[in-house]
DNA sequence: CTGACATATGATAACATGGTCATATGTATT
DNA sequence: AATACATATGACCATGTTATCATATGTCAG
């Protein structure tokens, strides 16, 4: 298990952008365009992370068309994302801005 | 479920340093001054690190003598800890260098 | 094969993060 | 109280990360 393989994984859920992607995608499956509508977002900006968000494994892509549909790999998101949300619910008070690296 | 609580939460996992002391911390509980001989890092650089991991609630503070013993919050980590590990296992030929957002 | 639309890629500039050094605080021992 | 040890804090610099802009590629309709 390489401390690579970690970094990139983690990564995915360390950006806001990639974040509100993913939260987007949890919905349905979705282009780059109609992320690009909805969050407004640039739409080379969600270009870049969904190729990121691809990369390692976390969303998949569909030819429709024109357009590259994109959705998520639910088996590993969602468990991940309620442990989380487990987590902060009950660190809530802990969680407020982190000075000490900023 | 503020952002701001899903980046500190992701934080924790998102340095090198902080994820070996999280390794180091789950064998037991240690001095900053263990985890620093340890680890050959800094001791600054592993305070500020432990200060980060603590306000995030994946750490908790002893006082033992001039020490102080540093605990991971099992319960968090670890099951997060396992979710990785098993996407990894399994998707290892995706997280190579993701050369996109590089 | 041309135009229009959808997405991808690359370079650059702004910003965030992490490590180090210097220094401060806190605690026990004498 | 003075010293020594353990840890914390703050400022600075180096590095990494992200968004944006410009441009390229790819795909369908006509």
């Amino acid at each position: 298990m390489s401390d690579i393989s970690y970094k990139l994984f983690i990564r995915a859920f360390s950006s806001k952008t990639r974040l509100d992607i993913i939260k987007h995608l949890s919905k349905k499956g979705a282009s780059v365009s109609d992320i690009s509508n909805s969050l407004g977002f640039e739409q080379s900006r969600v270009s870049h992370n969904l190729a990121c968000l691809a990369e390692c494994g976390f969303v998949e892509v569909n030819r429709k068309g024109k357009q590259r549909i994109y959705s998520l790999n639910r088996k590993t998101i969602l468990p991940m994302l309620r442990l989380m949300d487990r987590h902060i619910k009950k660190y809530h008070k802990h969680l407020k801005e982190c000075g000490v690296l900023k």
